[in-house]
DNA sequence: AATGAATGAGGGTTCATTCAT
DNA sequence: TATGAATGAACCCTCATTCAT
């Protein structure tokens, strides 16, 4: 039983294992997606930091595109996690929503090579409007998780607010300010809230329905 | 300052006018860069665009490199001095910062290409620390534009909301929610106003879906 | 003989035929050979044309050549028994060998794919001389079977003649003028028949040396 | 003057002139193509083959394709010249057609190489259709030649005659059978003539001219 | 006996960069 | 000063072939 296994000369074919093959390579193209941007991902460059051979990216992948694809798909299925997590600890939690987000922020950011992807991803669809479908679940699923604890223009606007906050601490590799952002959701829960035009001619109005953050209706 | 461009007389053939040559490529390059991204960015592309020969791009700049720097220090120069506008148009009209604000980030999406550009750079500097510090001005002197109307923190958090609406603007491609971007500014000034400790900070997030394929293709 | 295919009751998954297998692989690789020519035949579309897995190229032929070599001479057999068939209609008509070889000659081009690749073979063998006696023997066969109905050298002119009505049908993809065939191959056999010099020298026969008839009989 | 040149190190940088270079490579690719087939032709093979590095190949032409049309092309150009030959010397010896179509026949295989690149290119008519053109062309050339000695009916079969003897002389690499081509012609030349109804449709002809891309695309 | 996984050589093509002119 | 020719390095991808299962 397994007799020729890492034995003389080189290469000694790797053990069978397709499934985590697969997700090795795909591991290994969100890494260099991080590191280098989607535009400098080379098959050469995922096949050595995945410890396959060349041939093997294109063996699960038709093209460097379908890796690609399976990486940011990876990335995105692993967001929607994320932002369920956020969902239900604000529904968990609705007597602190500052910190609850704020922790769910600085929780995100702790993985900075994913967060990195997600953000190529995310400014990819500014150019390719395939990808827009994808972008605005994103903004859709964020606004609804905080829409638990509060009305639908609220609702966007911290979505908006987490949004560059983020985008902020991973640019300039800073840490969160938690604090500031935890009491600038509170600020918004509460200001917005009471004594204020809701946000009502805002995209459409009132609340509206079907998707929503800042742009809305065209 | 000051165009130069099919002047000198009658010139035999070329333009001759490195300076306007120069620009040219620049010019070409960030709308190159605007449409396929950095990493898709090359010589021919740009000097396509600029209807310059091939060998021009070379003789400007010693590397394409020096060219994409080139054309992303323009626009980080444009960058400063739309903040710079930021700032005076706030401090002209200090009663009424939110749809002053509202209206800047509203403008400043008007270019679009242009902005895609600089949150390209914006997100390089995720990984490219030379880029820091451009970012850190970026984000600090709209701070201080912001910090005419409020104090610091409120400015911070401010400033990462208009940030996070742009980008989301940005990627969805639907128009800026003004209605609503102004009146959390203002309901941001108010609130955090009375009230509230400071704090650092920066950020971002994402979410997700289906899409195909997301490689510009050529 | 006998066609095994669907049999062996009710076979558990794969058809459980090495013969039939074989042979419907190297069916595919005819076909394949016929529509992209030889250079552009792979295992991986052969397989598929075949509906077998791709293993199963390689595990009934050592190589690829072995395969092409297969199909080939697949192909080879077939023609020496059409050419075996001409022989057969000519003695059986022999009052009328005009109509009868142009109705062979059309209906040799009635399998059109067949006919491309041997042709392909033809003129592979310009190229390799390992082809050689394939092609002679063809040549010869064909010669034989005219001098059935005539003298040796206006068998080869015949030969020749058909063989060039025939490439051109092909590769102009146009009907056979079988009319103008017919009637030329008859007053070849009766124009070189009575008064000439019968290709004297030619061949072998008188005199020659060096270089000799259409291809000579080796 | 010329200090840099022949110097040092490696890749002199060959001299400046893109004619002779571009004419090298297409020369280049009519020998592979000739030695090897189109299916079997490369880039490299080709550079090397022109003494050029790989890079040159493609900066002349934008695809292999495109180069192995050059090739391709070039071939055809002197195929139009040699039959333009052949026209000319049968109007110059009009009594004497066997003979000057036998010479002329010899003549072309003088020149195996060419020739095989030659058939080459007819065979790869019969699956490209936008090779028609090109095929029609040198039948109704030849045609059009023999015609000038002939009615148009026995034209075609002498054509057919003359492809036939020639292919066997290619695949079969042996001399061509001067004397009884030579005689054949003769004989078809006085048969056919009298009394003989024409036929229709046969092989082909036309003319035409121009086609596109003869690579199987894959 | 049969097959899908695996691999590396090589093919077409692009492109930054160099350099003669 | 300016530019088109020229050159490899590298890239994506295909594929024959090998081999564990």
């Amino acid at each position: 039983m397994g007799r020729t296994e890492e034995q003389a000369g080189a290469a000694p074919r790797r053990t069978r294992d397709p499934e985590g093959r697969r997700a090795a390579i795909v591991e290994a193209a969100v890494s260099v997606i991080a590191e280098r941007g989607i535009g400098n991902t080379t098959h050469r460059l995922i096949a050595a930091r995945a410890g396959v051979p060349l041939g093997s990216t294109t063996y699960y992948f038709p093209s460097l595109g379908d890796l690609v694809d399976a990486a940011l798909e990876k990335v995105a299925d692993e967001c929607r996690t994320t932002l369920a997590g956020w969902e239900e600890r604000l529904r968990a939690s609705p007597a602190t929503p500052g910190p609850v987000i704020a922790d769910a922020a600085a929780a995100y950011l702790e993985d900075r090579e994913r967060a990195i992807v997600e953000y190529d991803l995310y400014l990819a669809a500014a150019r390719d409007e395939r990808l827009r479908p994808l972008v605005d679940a994103w903004i859709g699923e964020m606004t609804r998780a905080v829409a638990t604890v509060s009305d639908e223009p609220t609702a966007r606007a911290i979505t908006a607010l987490v949004d560059g906050a983020l985008i902020q601490a991973l640019v300039t590799d800073r840490p969160l300010d938690h604090r500031l952002l935890s009491t600038t959701v509170d600020a918004l829960l509460r200001g917005l809230h009471d004594g204020n035009d809701p946000a009502a001619g805002t995209g459409n109005d009132a609340h509206t329905r079907k998707r929503e953050q800042w742009r809305s209706v065209d």
